[in-house]
DNA sequence: ATCTATTCCTGGCTGC
DNA sequence: TGCAGCCAGGAATAGA
């Protein structure tokens, strides 16, 4: 599952390759990998320049002349420099200098272009390594929900997604059930702490290949190895050794130390 | 504002 | 061995 940490490798692993490039041509293999009609994607996508590219949220974006393109992979997407063409590919996006393979077993990723963002990315909330640690508190304090569904609401804080939510949480030693806005000052700010470090943590480790992640190079990540709670049910949590616990919150599985982890 | 349920998808797993 | 049924979940959406 792309996060923040794994469209960032993405991100810098395709720049070299994809920076002030030419795309010649656009095919979607299946039309369900367009956020669009795919005809008018690949006229809107053809013989425009890349300028740069980048990350915002878990969204790779394609900056053009005289547009944009977005590429969210969602759960199982894949996007490959010269990647090998297989049963689930869905579109390529050929390139002056090569061509670019977007695989996805699942159909949930979506490729979008257009002269602005999409809605989906100018609602995006701030991007968590840019965020002060005081404003990250000062948004906190106004949410009376639940902790775990605020951080992955992509509007209050781009890029978490289930893996750092709950990897950021145990860092921090706050329950997942928590109330948002009665965190106080120095668990707010050690919860900010922990987002930071996880996640710069997982970009250094190429980060987290569970099933399907690799970088545009073709490279898995290494970050799972060092995942302290999440997928982990019933193994000793690495702070204090108590079995690690699995509930659902907001539909999503969700791991948390019953010890290091208190709901007060 | 906040919650839950549903939808999209398919490989992989469980259980009979 | 075969197969039905369920599960994983990011985000949009509807409805409470």
């Amino acid at each position: 599952m792309p996060e923040l940490p794994e469209v960032e490798c993405i991100a810098r692993s395709l720049r070299p390759r994809l920076e002030n490039r030419r795309i010649l041509g656009v095919e979607f293999r299946s039309a369900l990998a367009a956020g669009g009609r795919p005809a008018d994607l690949a006229r809107f996508l053809a013989g425009r320049r890349i300028c740069r590219v980048f990350r915002r949220g878990k969204f790779l974006l394609l900056e053009l002349e005289g547009g944009l393109c977005a590429i969210h992979l969602r759960m199982t997407g894949r996007l490959v420099w010269q990647g090998a063409e297989g049963p689930h590919t869905r579109a390529v996006l050929e390139l002056e200098n090569g061509r670019l393979v977007l695989d996805d077993i699942r159909q949930f990723a979506r490729i979008h272009a257009g002269e602005r963002a999409p809605e989906a990315v100018s609602r995006l909330g701030p991007e968590p390594l840019e965020l002060a640690a005081a404003e990250f508190r000062q948004r906190l304090s106004g949410r009376r929900g639940r902790i775990k569904p605020l951080l992955l609401d992509q509007r209050f804080l781009a890029g978490l997604g289930n893996i750092y939510a709950d990897e950021a949480l145990h860092r921090a030693g706050i329950h997942p059930l928590a109330p948002a806005n009665r965190l106080g000052g120095r668990r707010a700010e050690r919860l900010h702490r922990a987002i930071v470090d996880v996640l710069e943590e997982a970009i250094a480790a190429g980060g987290s290949s569970i099933s399907d992640y690799v970088d545009g190079a073709g490279r898995q990540g290494s970050f799972q190895q060092r995942h302290r709670v999440y997928g982990r049910e019933g193994l000793p949590c690495p702070g204090c050794g108590a079995a690690v616990r699995r509930i659902v919150v907001a539909q999503r599985g969700t791991w948390f130390c019953p010890r290091c982890q208190r709901l007060r």
